[in-house]
DNA sequence: GCCAACGTTGGC
DNA sequence: GCCAACGTTGGC
C-alpha cells in the first residue's frame, strides 16, 4: 500500500496558505473514479502528501501535507447548490468521497521544471505526458529524494 | 488562449 | 460493447 502520494490543488481555488490557515480540512470535489479510489481504498491516516500547485504561473509542490482523517462520503455531492453536486448519489448510494488532510509545512516551490530536471524523478506519474491525475501514489525512494531537496 | 491528452457519455 | 462527440485538465 502507498504511503506517500502527491495532490494537485490549483491555487486560485484552495493554495498550501489556505491549508496553512486551516490546518485541516476535507479533501471535497473529487471528481474523477481513480483519484476517488485511492482516497477510499488506499490512503491511510498519517500517510504523506505532497501538496502541489496546478494551472498556475509557477506550478510545483508548494507545500507538505498528510492524510488527517480516512474516506467518508463527499458531503457537496448531494447538495444542489454545490458545484460538486452528482443528481445519482445519494446517501444510501454514495458515488464520491474524500479523505482529510492536515498542514505539516509549506515549502520553497519545488517547480514543475525542477522535478523534470532530476533523473532520479523521471517515473513521477506528476511528470507523465497527459497526466490529468489530481491524486498520484508517490514511491518512497522518490519522497525521500524530494523530502532531501526540500530540507 | 491554444491544444494535446484523457475521461465520460450516449447512440447504435 | 464500440466509438464519436464532448468536456475537462493543465502546461505552455
Amino acid at each position: 500500500m502507498p504511503r506517500y502520494w502527491l495532490m494537485k490543488s490549483e491555487p486560485t481555488e484552495y493554495s498550501i496558505d489556505d491549508l496553512a490557515r486551516e490546518g485541516a480540512v476535507p479533501w471535497f470535489g473529487v471528481r474523477n473514479y481513480q483519484a476517488r479510489n485511492f482516497m477510499r481504498d488506499q490512503m491511510k491516516v498519517g500517510d504523506g502528501v505532497l501538496f502541489y500547485h496546478s494551472s498556475c504561473a509557477e506550478p510545483g509542490i508548494a507545500g507538505i501535507a498528510e492524510v488527517s482523517a480516512p474516506a467518508y462520503p463527499d458531503a457537496t455531492q448531494f447538495d444542489p447548490k454545490s458545484r460538486y453536486f452528482d443528481p445519482k448519489a445519494t446517501p444510501e448510494r454514495p458515488r464520491w468521497f474524500n479523505v482529510e488532510v492536515r498542514f505539516v509545512r509549506k515549502t520553497r516551490l519545488l517547480s514543475l521544471a525542477e522535478l523534470r530536471s532530476y533523473p532520479a524523478l523521471a517515473r513521477m506519474r506528476v511528470l507523465q505526458k497527459g497526466n490529468r491525475l489530481s491524486i498520484t501514489p508517490v514511491d518512497p525512494a522518490e519522497w525521500d529524494f524530494i523530502m532531501r531537496l526540500l530540507s
